[in-house]
DNA sequence: GGGATGGTGTCCTATTATCGAACAGGCGGA
DNA sequence: TCCGCCTGTTCGATAATAGGACACCATCCC
């Protein structure tokens, strides 16, 4: 099993564990261990085995019908992730989303360089927009939390592989600071977004989404402004 | 290393990775490598190489020390976990906590018996009550959330080790349909809760928390049931 | 300077945890 | 009834893992 130069090995077992509950958050229903082993190309005493494990950590449970399903565990372990930027932002998220009609994010930047949504929050009474829920990846080069990440961060760590006009864009964006989108992750979604840099925390930023904006780019952009400043206030205690 | 009955063989690898993020998520700072290897009681090339998986996974970063936290990964799992309650819930949830001013919170009864936090949402402007966090565990026997899932259980799902006195006050609650606690799991806290049954989901209960309750218990057990039924709507479609 | 200390990252082989075939049921439908 | 499809368990061979040892790089202190 020699490696192509690069990746060097990892742990054989851990990763089949984790990719058993990959498999699971992205399925659409609750699966059998046989489905599961399938998916995993492994064999099912060795899916059985690592299911056990799971269970016995509160990360999967079985539903009556005895499929699998992702447990109650996760959300202890979710709620230790950048967990004084989470607490900073949740409740500035919420206002913004409530005071806009419009869903509300933060998004981050991960170490292979994409952007992830970290959490997000909707407004009451609004169908959920599903598309940006809390993981959805995407390139940083690409819709409108992304693209204001590129503004938080310095042209020294820019992607090589990126546009002239992006470049271009992005230096443009960086006068009025924020960042807007359309059509360019989601079909017929746009965005505003403005960056959010903390010390000791992944680059990241807020992002509103909407099928249109209600009033000027500009006047978001403002308020996203004033909310990027909570929650650093928020933060710095 | 024979099991002394009960207990069945799982994979000590995947275990081990886990417990990794269990200590990280329960650690009050990023810790090094060394240090990690310690708390999970091994060698630190074995720390390393399932270190590596993980970070394979985005399930956890590096900061600029070098020093091991949480990753964005884990947020993608965790929205998958429940996906459908969650979605219906959290509005509501932040609905609630923002007209009664109270932390609310949606709890889930777990396989070991015990219920969890699974979601919560506090009101904008509030201290967050950080003992009742996503994760966080008690027996259901004690605190409102907990008893308010005892109330829609059937009688022969109670544990059996219940005292005399809290069948009774079960049996009381039931009649007009809320739990309620004071000092039972967190010092000087307070709660009121209901419980919610939805099919293909676990047993659960919406609760608020708060040091004082404005109001009744009665009157905010109303507004709860209210919540629930909400939940049930947005669950059922 | 020099040396001790405390960290990360990498090889390498004995050992042992893991793999997976095979078996033993259970359940439901034809 | 049999048949298909599932879960759960056992067990020997084997490959993945464990962890000692080393190289390396900072920082701190004498």
């Amino acid at each position: 099993m020699a490696q192509p130069s690069g990746t060097q090995a990892g742990s054989q077992t851990l990763d089949r564990g984790i990719r058993l509950l990959e498999i699971l958050a992205s399925a659409a229903h609750n699966l059998s261990i046989a489905e599961l082993a399938d998916a995993l190309e492994v064999h099912r005493s060795v899916a059985y085995r690592l299911l056990r494990t799971l269970e016995d950590h509160d990360l999967v449970t079985r539903d009556h019908a005895g499929h699998i399903a992702l447990g109650a565990g996760l959300a202890a372990l979710n709620s230790g992730v950048a967990r004084n930027l989470q607490q900073a932002a949740l409740p500035v998220l919420n206002e913004i989303a409530n005071e806009l009609g419009m869903t509300c994010l933060l998004a981050v930047l991960l170490d292979s360089g994409e952007a992830a949504t970290l959490v997000s929050a909707a407004p009451r009474q609004t169908v959920a927009v599903v598309s940006y829920r809390p993981g959805y990846r995407h390139p940083i080069t690409r819709g409108g939390p992304g693209k204001a990440i590129l503004l938080g961060l310095p042209e020294s760590s820019w992607p090589p592989d990126m546009s002239d006009a992006l470049r271009e864009e992005i230096t443009e964006s960086r006068v009025r600071g924020y960042a807007s989108s359309q059509d360019e992750v989601v079909p017929s979604l746009r965005s505003v977004a403005v960056p959010l840099t903390l010390p000791g925390q992944p680059r990241a930023s807020i992002a509103v989404i909407h099928v249109f904006l209600p009033g000027t780019e500009a006047e978001i952009a403002e308020r996203l402004k004033l909310g990027a400043q909570s929650v650093a206030r928020a933060y710095g205690a």
